[in-house]
RNA sequence: GGGCGAAUAGCUCAGCUGGUUCAGAGCGCCUGCCUUACACGCAGGAUGUCGGGGGUUCGAAUCCCUCUUCGCCCACCA
C-alpha cells in the first residue's frame, strides 16, 4: 500500500484494494473492546440489489457505527432479517419465474427449502454490495426469514404467548385482500383518502306499511345484510324497533334493531347490517344476535350465499348490478359523492374486503403498555422527535394484531389439532407433533403462516442466538441505535420494541433515528415500477461510494427526505464527487510535498514543535482545527450528520486548502525557512481531519491516513483515537490576526478583479492608517500577502494616506485604508461611482444604526453588551467612511 | 374528521436557546484565469419584501395568532 497515489481519484482503485485489506483483516472494528455499541441492521432487501433507500440507511448506520469506533467503543451491526413482506413476495416470485414454476405447483415446505436456497445465495451477494459501499459490517452471515434459529424462536415465543393466553384464534372481521388471498393486520391495510359514492337504499317493511332508507357506501354488501340497525333515542325510528324489513333482491326478512353504536346524524341514521362484512355490523349484529352471512368468496366474487343471478360477479361488477337493480324497482332513493378512507393492501395495492374469518390474534394491550412507559419514562429517543408523538398515539389505540396469513411461505403456525372430532385439543408445541397429546390420535398441524411482522420483531434477541442467554445476547443486547425509514415503525420497530420487553425484559435499542424517504425531483418515491430510482451501485460505480455518501449524509436534515435527481446524477453527486476529488488532490499534494523531516507534534497539537516557531497561519489553522473537532464531535453525538460533515468539509476545503496549504508554499519548496514545522502542522491538522471525516468518507480518508508519515503497515484509521478538543489549540488572536490579513488580500483580489488586472500583471499596495498594534504584524506576513494577492510590492505605513497616488482603493473594517496604484488602468470615473456606491451603502447603514441608537428604548432594556457592540459598528462605519470620503477628494471626485 | 410538520436565492436545503457568522451553503448562472495538488479547479461577482396578514418585543427568518399552499401519521361514522 505504499506505492505513490495515481495522479488522478480513481474510486475504483481506491476502493478496491481496501475492500479487500479489510476484508482479509476482519478488520473493520474491534471485538469484545469497551463499552459495546450496537446497531440494529434493517431488513435488507434480498430480492435484486440495493436501491437509493439502502444507500442512505447504510451510509447514515456506518457513519454511527465508524464514529462510535473510533471512540474506542466496540460498535456492531446485528443482523437484520429480510421480512416476508414485500421483499420476500419478491424473493418468491423471481424463484417462480426462474423454475418455471406457478405459485401452486409446490408443496409448502419443499418451497420453503428452495427459498431458502435462493436467499441464501442472493444474500450473499447483497452483503457484498453492502459491503461496496463501504459499510463496515464484520458478520459474515445472513439472517433471513427461514433461517433455523429465527423459526427456533418464533416457536418459542408463539408458545410462550399462547400458554399466557396472549394469543388466541377466534371468528372477526379482518382485512382481506382479494388477489394475495389473506388476511392482514390492520397496518398492512393501508387507508387511502378516495371519492367514492353513498348510496341512499330503500328496505320496505315486511307489511308494506312503511320502509326505512339506509345509507352505505358498498351496495353489493346488500346481498348479505341480516338487519338494520338505528340508534335508540332516533325520534325517526323510535317506532319501528323490532320490527322487520323484506330485505330487497333477496327476500329475507331482517329484524331493526336499536344500538347506540349507529350515529343518528351520519346518512340516514339507518345503518344496514352485513356483520360478515363490516366490522361495526359485525359488533353490533353480535350484540343483537344476528347471523353473518359471507356471500364473497375468498376472490371476492359473490358466493352462493347469494341469489343465483349475482354469484361469480366480482365485487365491482356486482355493485353495478345491485345498484341497478335497485334502481329499476325504483328502491334506490338517492346517490351522494362521498370521500371517505378505504384499505388498500401494502403489498399489491388492491382494494382490501373486510371479511368475517377466523384467524388467530395477539392481544396487545398488555404488550404494549410496557412499550409506552418506555417511550413515557425517556428511556426511548427518537430522531426526530416527533416520530415519537406517533408512536405513541399507535400504542395509545393499539388493537389486537391478527397474526395469521394464507400465503404460501412464511413460519407455519405451530398449533396441532386433533384429527378426532370427539377430542378436538389444539394444542401450541416447540416441536413438531404427529400426535395428538391429549388423546394420542393422529394430528395436523395449522395451514396458515404467521405474519411476517411476527418473527420480524424477534430479531433483536433471536439473532444473538436468544433463547440461550449466554455469549452474544449477554454482550450485545439491549443494543442502541435503529436507523430505519419511518414507513415501518409501526410494522417492525413497535413489536421489536414490545417483544424485547416481554422476552427479554429490556428495549432492544434506546435510539430510534427515522430517517426520510429518498425523492426524485417530482418529489415522488423512488421505486422500481416508476423507474425513477437510482441505483447505489452505479453512483459508487461512476463517483465512488466516498461522493455517495458524502452527498446524502452532507445533503441530510435530520428526519427530511432527500431529493434526487435520477435523470441528472452528475448534478446530484456534485458535492460528494467534487469533494472526492479535492481531498484526493489535497491528500497527493501534502504527501508529494514531506520530503523533508517532519517533526511529530505531542498530542493533538502541542508542542514537540515549540509554540514560538509557529507562523501566524499555523497557529491559525491549528485552531481552526480544534474548531472543527468541537463542532464535528458535538454535531456526531446529536447525530447531526449533515452538521458534522459539513463542518469538516468547510475546514478542509475553505481553511486548509484555499488558505493554509498556499500560505505554507514557499515554506513547503524551501524558498523560505520553516518547512519542517509547516509540514509537522500540515501533517498533524491533515490527519486530525482525516479522522473527522471518516465515518462519512471512509475509503479516501483510509488512503490517504495510511499513507502519512509513521504509519506501521497494518495502521487503520477505522480504530484510530477520536480526535480530542485541545485547550492549547485556541488562540483567539491568531483567528483575529489571519482573519485581517484573509480581509486585505480579498479586498486586493476584488481590486484586481474588478479593474480585469490581468493574473500575470504585477502591482503595488500600501496598507495605511494601520494601528500601531498591527503594523508589525503586518509587516511580518508581507510576504504571504504579497504572494496570495499576487503583489509585487505592498507597503504597509502607520501614516495616513495623505497624498497617495491615484489608485483604486477600499478600506478595511478596522480601518485600515488600501490603495492600489493601477496606473492607466485606473478609471477615475469608475472609481468615484464605486466608492461613491460604498460610501452609500456606508451612510444608510449608519442611519439606521444612529436611529437604533437614538432610541431609548432600546438603550435603556437592551443588554449593556448588545449596546456597545451595536455603538462601536457605528464608530467603525462613520471611520470608514470618512477614509472612504477622503479618498474620493483626493481624486477629484465630484460630491 | 383528529394529530404533527414544512414554506428562506433559479434548484436542493442549512439557519439549534430572539441581538457579530443574520440573510447562508452546495449545485446552477455571470466575469477573468489551463497559476507546476486539483478546470470535479482558482479568483471575483449577481441573485432573496426569509409564503401572505396581524401581534409580542427596544429588537423577529427565529416566539404567538391567523390565512394560503404542500407533506406526513392516525381514523370502523355505514
Amino acid at each position: 500500500m505504499t506505492e505513490p497515489l495515481p495522479p488522478q481519484y480513481e474510486p475504483k482503485s481506491v476502493e478496491a484494494p481496501l475492500y479487500q485489506w479489510w476484508r482479509d483483516h476482519r478488520r473493520f472494528g474491534p471485538r469484545g473492546r469497551g463499552e459495546p455499541y450496537v446497531i440494529m441492521m434493517p431488513p435488507p432487501n434480498v430480492t435484486a440489489q440495493l436501491h437509493m433507500g439502502h444507500g442512505l440507511n447504510l451510509s447514515i448506520q456506518d457513519v454511527m457505527i465508524r464514529f462510535e469506533r473510533m471512540r474506542g467503543r466496540d460498535a456492531v451491526w446485528v443482523p437484520g432479517t429480510d421480512h416476508a413482506g414485500i421483499a420476500t413476495q419478491n424473493v418468491v416470485e423471481k424463484l417462480l419465474a426462474k423454475e418455471g414454476l406457478t405459485r401452486f405447483d409446490v408443496g409448502r415446505p419443499a418451497f420453503e427449502e428452495r427459498v431458502r436456497g435462493y436467499v441464501a445465495e442472493t444474500g450473499t451477494t447483497i452483503l457484498e454490495q453492502i459491503r461496496s459501499l463501504g459499510a463496515s459490517c464484520d458478520w459474515d452471515r445472513t439472517y433471513y426469514t427461514f433461517s433455523d434459529d429465527l423459526s427456533r424462536a418464533v416457536r418459542e415465543v408463539f408458545v410462550s404467548l399462547f400458554d399466557q393466553g396472549l394469543i388466541y384464534r377466534g371468528k372477526y372481521i379482518i382485512n382481506w385482500c382479494p388477489r394475495c388471498l389473506t388476511a392482514l393486520s390492520n397496518e398492512e391495510a393501508e387507508k387511502e383518502e378516495t371519492d367514492g359514492k353513498i348510496w341512499r337504499l330503500r328496505y320496505p317493511l315486511d307489511d308494506g306499511s312503511g320502509e326505512v332508507v339506509v345509507a352505505t357506501t358498498r351496495p353489493e354488501t346488500m346481498l348479505g345484510d341480516t338487519g338494520v340497525a338505528v340508534h335508540p333515542d332516533d325520534d325517526r325510528y323510535r317506532d319501528l324497533i323490532g320490527r322487520a324489513v323484506r330485505l330487497p333482491l333477496v327476500g329475507r326478512l331482517i329484524p331493526i334493531v336499536a344500538d347506540s353504536a349507529v350515529d343518528p346524524a351520519f346518512g340516514t341514521g339507518a345503518v344496514k347490517l352485513t356483520p360478515a362484512h363490516d366490522p361495526l355490523d359485525f359488533e353490533i349484529a353480535k350484540r343483537h344476535g344476528l347471523e353473518a352471512i359471507d356471500v364473497m368468496t375468498p376472490d371476492a366474487r359473490i358466493s352462493d350465499a347469494a341469489p343465483e343471478r349475482f354469484r361469480g360477479l366480482d365485487r365491482f361488477e356486482a355493485r353495478k348490478r345491485v345498484v341497478a337493480e335497485l334502481e329499476a324497482g325504483g328502491l334506490l332513493v338517492g346517490v351522494d359523492a362521498h370521500r371517505h378512507a378505504v384499505g388498500h393492501c401494502y403489498r399489491c395495492d388492491t382494494v382490501v374486503e373486510p371479511r368475517y374469518s377466523d384467524q388467530w390474534f395477539v392481544k396487545m394491550a398488555p404488550l404494549a403498555a410496557p412499550a409506552l412507559d418506555a417511550y413515557r419514562n425517556g428511556t426511548l429517543t427518537f430522531v426526530p422527535e416527533r416520530r415519537g408523538v406517533e408512536y405513541a398515539q399507535w400504542l395509545e389505540g393499539i388493537r389486537d394484531w391478527c397474526i395469521s396469513r394464507q400465503i404460501w411461505w412464511g413460519h407455519r403456525i405451530p398449533v396441532w389439532y386433533c384429527d378426532d372430532s370427539a377430542c378436538g385439543a389444539m394444542t401450541a408445541s416447540r416441536t413438531d407433533l404427529d400426535r395428538c397429546p391429549a388423546c394420542g390420535g393422529a394430528a395436523r398441524q395449522d395451514e396458515d403462516v404467521l405474519d411476517t411482522w411476527f418473527s420480524s420483531q424477534l430479531v433483536p434477541f433471536s439473532s444473538l442466538g436468544w433463547p440461550d442467554a449466554t455469549g452474544d445476547l449477554a454482550r450485545y443486547y439491549p443494543g442502541h441505535a435503529l436507523v430505519t425509514a419511518p414507513e415501518i415503525l409501526f410494522f417492525w420497530v413497535a413489536r421489536m420494541i414490545m417483544a424485547g420487553l416481554e422476552f427479554r425484559a429490556a428495549v432492544p435499542f434506546t435510539t430510534i433515528y427515522l430517517h426520510g424517504t429518498v425523492r426524485d425531483t417530482q418529489h415522488r418515491k423512488m421505486s422500481k415500477s416508476l423507474g425513477n430510482g437510482i441505483d447505489p451501485l452505479d453512483v459508487v460505480d461512476r463517483y465512488g461510494a466516498d461522493a455517495l455518501r458524502f452527498t446524502v449524509i452532507g445533503g441530510l436534515a435530520v428526519g427530511t427526505d432527500v431529493i434526487l435527481d435520477p435523470a441528472d446524477l452528475d448534478t446530484s453527486f456534485a458535492s460528494g464527487r467534487n469533494f472526492a476529488n479535492k481531498l484526493w488532490n489535497m491528500g497527493r499534494f501534502i504527501l508529494s510535498n514531506l520530503d523533508g523531516p517532519v517533526r511529530p507534534l505531542a498530542g493533538n497539537f502541542a508542542n514537540v514543535v515549540g509554540r514560538d516557531e509557529l507562523a501566524l497561519g499555523d497557529r491559525w489553522i491549528i485552531a481552526r482545527c480544534d474548531a472543527a473537532v468541537r463542532e464535528a464531535t458535538e454535531a456526531f453525538e446529536k447525530l447531526r450528520l449533515n452538521d458534522a460533515a459539513n463542518a469538516v468539509y468547510r475546514f478542509l476545503w475553505n481553511d486548509l486548502a484555499d488558505w493554509y496549504l498556499e500560505a505554507i508554499k514557499p515554506r513547503l519548496y524551501g524558498d523560505v525557512p520553516g518547512g519542517d514545522v509547516a509540514r509537522a502542522v500540515v501533517v498533524q491538522t491533515f490527519d486530525v481531519a482525516l479522522r473527522l471525516l471518516h465515518p462519512v468518507m471512509p475509503f479516501i480518508t483510509e488512503t490517504l491516513w495510511k499513507r502519512l508519515p509513521g504509519r506501521p503497515d497494518d495502521a487503520t484509521i477505522m480504530v484510530a483515537p477520536w480526535p480530542r478538543p485541545d485547550h492549547r489549540a485556541t488562540d483567539q488572536a491568531a483567528v483575529d490576526e489571519f482573519g485581517a490579513l484573509q480581509d486585505i488580500i480579498g479586498a486586493i483580489r476584488s481590486i484586481r478583479a474588478e479593474y480585469n488586472v490581468q493574473p500575470g500583471q504585477s502591482i503595488r499596495a500600501t496598507l495605511s492608517r494601520c494601528g500601531p498594534n498591527v503594523i508589525a504584524a503586518l509587516r511580518q506576513q508581507q510576504p504571504t500577502i504579497e504572494r496570495l494577492a499576487k503583489l509585487s510590492g505592498l507597503i504597509v505605513t502607520e501614516a495616513d494616506p495623505a497624498g497617495a497616488p491615484t489608485g483604486a482603493s477600499a478600506v478595511l473594517t478596522d480601518g485600515t485604508s488600501l490603495t492600489v496604484p493601477l496606473g492607466d488602468l485606473i478609471d477615475v470615473a469608475k472609481e468615484c461611482t464605486r466608492l461613491g456606491q460604498e460610501i452609500a451603502r456606508l451612510h444608510a447603514a449608519i442611519g439606521n444604526q444612529e436611529k437604533k441608537l437614538g432610541n431609548e428604548q432600546f438603550v435603556s432594556r437592551a443588554p449593556a453588551e448588545v449596546v456597545e457592540k451595536e455603538r462601536e459598528k457605528l464608530a467603525s462605519w462613520r471611520d470608514q467612511a470618512t477614509v472612504l470620503e477622503g479618498k474620493r477628494a483626493l481624486l477629484g471626485c465630484p460630491p
